[in-house]
RNA sequence: GGGCUCGUGGUCUAGUGGUUAUGACGUCACCCUGACACGGUGAAGGUCACCGGUUCGAAUCCGGUCGAGCCCA
C-alpha cells in the first residue's frame, strides 16, 4: 500500500483559505465564456441590500443560489452569475442620520449624498469579503452597484423609453405616506402588526337634542371629520339616519350617513368619516363626494385645520385631543385596544393616508396579462406560484414612484417654468435635475427658456426592478439580449416576491411584454432555532463568521442543503452545523483511503465491483435529475445517504482485501466512486471536493461537468442491497454478542443463497471460517 | 373574517395507500477493526397533532377539530 495522496488525516476548514488564493488565480474557472453552441444561463443575483453584515441564514440562501449555479455549469451550460449591490435607498439615508444625529432635510444635498457614499462603501466592502469567503463562484470582481452612474443612468433610460408611452402620471391624490421617512409609499412598502391603541368614545349632539355615540382610535382627526356612518340594518339608530351630527370641539355639522361600511358590532356601532384615518375613509370620501380636509402634513404634524392641535406630532395630537373632548364634555370614555396598524416596512412608523402629488406608472389596467406572466413562468416550488397572483389580485392602487429622498436615482424630468410642460430627456445619461443644467434649449409647447429641475427620486423598486433587463444587457448587447431574455433564472426569497418579482414582472411586461424569466426559484427564509425570523431588535441574529471559521463554509452549506426543504422556511440550529462538518471529514478520509491506491485504466469486475456501481448510476440519476430541477436537498442527501450508509460501511470493507492485493476491478470501481461522488457533491461543498480533487486526481472538480450512468452495470444487483445490508449487520452483531473483535475469525455463519455471487468478498471481510 | 403552507422519536427530516416508518444531530453501551475515535458497531427513544370517513389495508386519500407560520382584508 502506497503512501495516500491526501496527507492531513482530517479535513481542516483552513484549508478552504488556501483554496480560495488558488481560485483567485484561476479566474478562468468560472469564467462565462460560451463555447460554440454551448447553452447559456442566466442568473438574475439578488443584489443584496447593504444595511449590515448577512446573517448566517442569508449566507445560506445565497450559498443555494451558488450551488444552482454551479450545477448548471456542470450539467453543460455556460452560466453568467453576476453579483450585484443594492446600494440605494432609505435605509443607508437613516443609518447616516443616526450616526451623524442630523435628519435629512437639514442637510446639504450633495454632503449628505457624499455621506451616505461614504458609508455605504465600508458595508458593501464587509458583504463582498462575506460572499467570497462562502464560496459563491459569482462574478465578485465586477459586481455592479445600483448607485453607480451607470446602473441610475440604465433605470432612467428605462423610465425615459416608457415615458413616451403615457404610462406614467401626476397627481395630487390621497397615498399611503410615511411621516417619519417623509415619503409616499406603494402597497408593497406596508406591513401590518397588531399594536396597542385606545378606543376613544365621544358623543356627537344631533339635532333635535340628543347625541350619537361615536368610537374611534383617531380622535385627533376630527377636524377632518365629514360624516358619521351606521349600519342601515342597524335597529339603535334607525332613527337618526339622515339627521345632522355637530362634531364636537369643532362644531360642524356633519351628515349621518346610513352605509354598510359600518360595523355593528365594532365601538358603539357608530364611525367617524375623517380624510383620512384608514382605508374606509377613503372609499367613502370618494363614494360620498366628500371635501377633504388636510388634518396631517408630509412631516407627520397637525395642521392649521386642526385649531388647538396645530403643529403637534400625531402621538401627542391624540392626547390633547381627548382633552380637548373631556374640556367640551364631549368624552364618555376610552378604553384600550389591540389594533392591526399599518406600519412602514422600512422603519416601522404606522402609517398616514396624506393627500400629496406623486408620480405613479399604471399598473392596475395590466392586472390581467400580468397574470399570464406568472403562469407562463415555471415556478420551484410550483406551488409559490400563488404568492404572486395573490399580490397582483389584491392591487387596489397604481404605482406611486416619486419619494422625497435623496441617496436614490433621480426622477430625469424637468418642469417649463413658462407653461408647466413636463419635459423629458433622451434616454442615456445620468440625469441629476436637482442641480444639473436642463438639457433643453427651449420648451417645445410655449417657446420659454426657464426650466426646473424635478426633485423627487424614484422608489428603490424601480432600480431593482431593471435587474433582468440590465444583467442580460438590455440597450448595450442586442445579440445577447434577444438570445437570453427572458432571464434563465430569478432566485429570490419568499419574502421579495410582492415587490421585486412582481415590479421585475411589471417592468419587463411594460418593456417587452414578455416573462421576465423562464423560472423563479422561491428560497424560504432562514430562522432562528425557535422558528423566529433573525432581527436585530428580537437580538437572535447569528453571526456567520464564527461558523465559518470553526467548521468551514463547506459545512455552513452542506447544512443549507440537507437540512432545507426546497421553499421552505429553515430553523438554523447550529450545533447541527458541526454535524455536517463530519461528513465531510468522512469523505476525507475516504479518499484519503482510496488516494493511496493507484487508479487501473480498466479492470475486470467483481459481482460486488458491479453492485456498488448500480448503487452509484441510480446515485447519479436521481442527483442529475434533482439538479435539474433546482433541488439540492435530494442530492446531497443522497450523496450522503450513498457514502456514509453504503460505500464505506459495505463496499468498502468488502472490498479491502482484494484492494490491498491490487486487484484492478475493485481498485477501478473504488476510484469510479469517488471520482463520481466528488463531482455530484461538487455544487454543494466546493471546497472540500475541489481539494480532493486537485490532490488526488489533479486540474479542478469545478471544471469537470456531472458524471453519467456507466453503460453495461445489471440493474438486477440492486435487489441485493437490502440483504447484504441485513447480513453484515447480523454478522456484526454476532461477533459483538460474542465479544470478539471485528477481525477475529468467526466459524459456523453460511453466507445466503441470494448473496452467493459476493461469498468470496464475504468471507475475507468478515474472516468466516 | 378570507387565502396559502405546515403538524412524523428530545431536535431536524425522508416517506404521498401495502410487510416490524428513513436518515441525521443528540443520548446510552461496547469496541482501536491493515482510511477515519471528528471513527465503528449495537441500543434506547415515535398513539406519524386529534376525531371521523373511504378502503381488505391510511403517516399517506377525504371531511372536520386543534395548533403553528405567512399573506391579504
Amino acid at each position: 500500500m502506497a503512501e495516500p495522496k491526501l496527507r492531513e488525516k482530517t479535513w481542516d476548514p483552513t484549508m478552504e483559505e488556501s483554496l480560495l488564493a488558488t481560485w483567485a488565480q484561476e479566474p478562468e474557472l468560472y469564467r462565462f465564456a460560451p463555447a460554440k453552441d454551448q447553452p447559456t444561463y442566466v442568473i438574475d443575483t439578488p443584489p443584496p441590500y447593504p444595511s449590515g453584515s448577512w446573517h448566517i441564514g442569508a449566507v445560506m440562501t445565497y450559498a443555494m443560489i451558488d450551488m444552482i449555479a454551479r450545477s448548471q455549469r456542470m450539467l453543460g451550460q455556460a452560466v453568467l452569475f453576476p453579483f450585484g449591490l443594492d446600494r440605494n435607498g432609505i435605509n443607508i439615508e437613516r443609518t447616516v442620520e443616526r450616526k451623524t444625529g442630523k435628519p435629512l432635510h437639514l442637510w446639504d444635498r450633495e454632503a449628505f449624498i457624499q455621506e451616505c457614499r461614504k458609508e455605504i462603501e465600508v458595508i458593501g466592502n464587509g458583504l463582498l469579503t462575506l460572499a467570497r469567503r462562502a464560496g459563491l463562484s459569482a462574478d465578485l470582481e465586477h459586481a455592479y452597484f445600483t448607485d453607480s452612474d451607470a446602473y441610475r443612468a440604465f433605470s432612467q433610460a428605462v423610465f425615459l423609453e416608457l415615458w413616451p408611452k403615457g404610462l406614467f402620471y401626476r397627481g395630487e391624490r390621497p397615498m399611503f405616506w410615511c411621516p417619519h421617512d417623509e415619503t409616499p409609499l406603494a402597497e408593497a412598502d406596508i406591513e401590518y402588526e397588531d399594536r396597542p391603541s385606545r378606543l376613544v368614545w365621544m358623543n356627537f349632539p344631533l339635532e333635535g337634542g340628543s347625541h350619537i355615540p361615536i368610537a374611534t382610535t383617531r380622535p385627533e382627526l376630527l377636524a377632518a371629520c365629514r360624516a358619521v356612518i351606521v349600519h342601515p340594518d342597524d335597529e339603535r339608530f334607525k332613527a337618526v339616519a339622515g339627521k345632522r351630527a355637530r362634531v364636537p370641539v369643532y362644531g360642524r355639522d356633519v351628515p349621518v350617513v346610513p352605509h354598510a361600511m359600518a360595523k355593528p358590532e365594532f365601538g358603539s356601532g357608530g364611525a367617524m368619516i375623517c380624510s383620512y384615518g384608514d382605508s374606509v375613509d377613503l372609499m367613502l370620501f370618494r363614494e360620498l363626494r366628500l371635501e377633504p380636509v388636510k388634518a396631517i402634513d408630509e412631516r407627520g404634524r397637525m395642521t392649521e385645520a386642526t385649531g388647538e392641535l396645530k403643529g403637534l406630532k400625531i402621538e401627542a395630537a391624540r392626547e390633547k385631543a381627548i382633552e380637548l373632548l373631556k374640556a367640551h364634555g364631549a368624552l364618555e370614555k376610552v378604553e384600550p385596544l389591540a389594533h392591526k396598524t399599518p406600519i412602514c416596512s422600512r422603519c416601522h412608523t404606522p402609517i398616514e393616508f396624506i393627500s400629496s402629488d406623486a408620480w405613479y406608472l399604471k399598473q392596475l389596467e395590466f392586472r390581467g396579462e400580468l397574470e399570464k406572466l406568472a403562469a407562463a413562468m415555471e415556478f420551484r416550488p410550483p406551488r409559490h406560484r400563488q404568492l404572486l397572483l395573490d399580490w397582483m389580485e389584491g392591487l387596489t392602487i397604481d404605482w406611486p414612484i416619486s419619494r422625497r429622498r435623496y441617496y436614490h436615482t433621480e426622477i430625469p424630468l424637468w418642469y417649463c417654468k413658462g407653461c408647466g410642460e413636463v419635459l423629458a430627456p433622451p434616454p442615456g445619461k445620468y440625469y441629476r435635475p436637482w442641480r444639473d443644467p436642463a438639457p433643453f434649449d427651449a420648451c417645445p409647447k410655449c417657446g420659454g427658456k426657464a426650466f426646473v429641475g424635478e426633485d423627487r427620486v424614484f422608489d428603490t423598486w424601480m432600480d431593482s426592478s431593471c435587474s433582468n433587463l440590465f444583467v442580460s444587457r438590455y440597450r448595450t448587447d442586442g445579440a445577447f439580449f434577444d438570445t437570453n431574455f427572458p432571464v434563465s433564472l430569478r432566485p429570490q426569497g419568499r419574502d421579495i416576491v410582492r415587490t421585486w418579482l412582481y415590479y421585475t414582472t411589471l417592468k419587463s411586461y411594460l418593456v417587452r411584454r414578455q416573462k421576465p424569466f423562464e423560472t423563479v426559484f422561491i428560497h424560504g427564509m432562514g430562522l432562528d432555532a425557535r422558528g423566529r425570523a433573525m432581527h436585530r431588535t428580537l437580538g437572535n441574529v447569528i453571526d456567520p463568521w464564527p461558523y465559518i471559521q470553526r467548521h468551514g463554509a463547506d459545512a455552513v452549506r452542506f447544512f443549507a442543503a440537507t437540512e432545507t426543504n426546497p421553499g421552505d422556511d429553515f430553523r438554523i440550529n447550529v450545533d447541527k452545523i458541526g454535524g455536517a462538518g463530519k461528513f465531510l471529514t468522512k469523505l476525507w478520509n475516504t479518499a484519503r483511503f482510496i488516494s493511496s491506491f493507484p487508479e487501473p485504466a480498466a479492470g475486470k469486475l467483481a459481482p460486488a465491483d458491479e453492485w456498488i456501481l448500480a448503487e452509484l448510476n441510480r446515485l447519479i440519476e436521481d442527483a442529475r435529475g434533482a439538479y435539474g430541477e433546482l433541488n439540492l436537498f435530494i442530492p446531497s442527501n443522497r450523496a450522503r445517504d450513498f457514502l456514509w450508509n453504503l460505500f464505506a460501511p459495505h463496499y468498502v470493507e468488502m472490498v479491502k482485501v482484494r484492494a490491498y492485493e491490487g486487484d484492478a476491478g475493485a481498485l477501478w470501481t473504488l476510484h469510479a466512486c469517488l471520482r463520481d461522488l466528488l463531482r455530484l457533491l461538487a455544487p454543494v461543498t466546493p471546497f472540500s471536493t475541489d481539494l480532493i480533487w486537485r490532490e488526488v486526481y489533479g486540474g479542478s472538480v469545478h471544471a469537470e461537468r456531472f458524471p453519467l450512468p456507466r453503460d453495461g452495470i445489471p440493474a438486477s444487483r440492486l435487489e441485493l442491497t437490502e440483504p447484504l445490508v441485513a447480513f453484515n449487520s447480523e454478522v456484526w452483531k454476532t461477533k459483538r454478542e460474542k465479544g470478539l473483535s471485528l477481525n477475529v475469525e468467526l466459524a459456523g455463519v453460511n453466507v445466503p443463497e441470494a448473496l452467493k455471487p459476493f461469498e468470496p468478498d464475504l468471507r475475507r471481510m468478515h474472516r468466516l471460517a
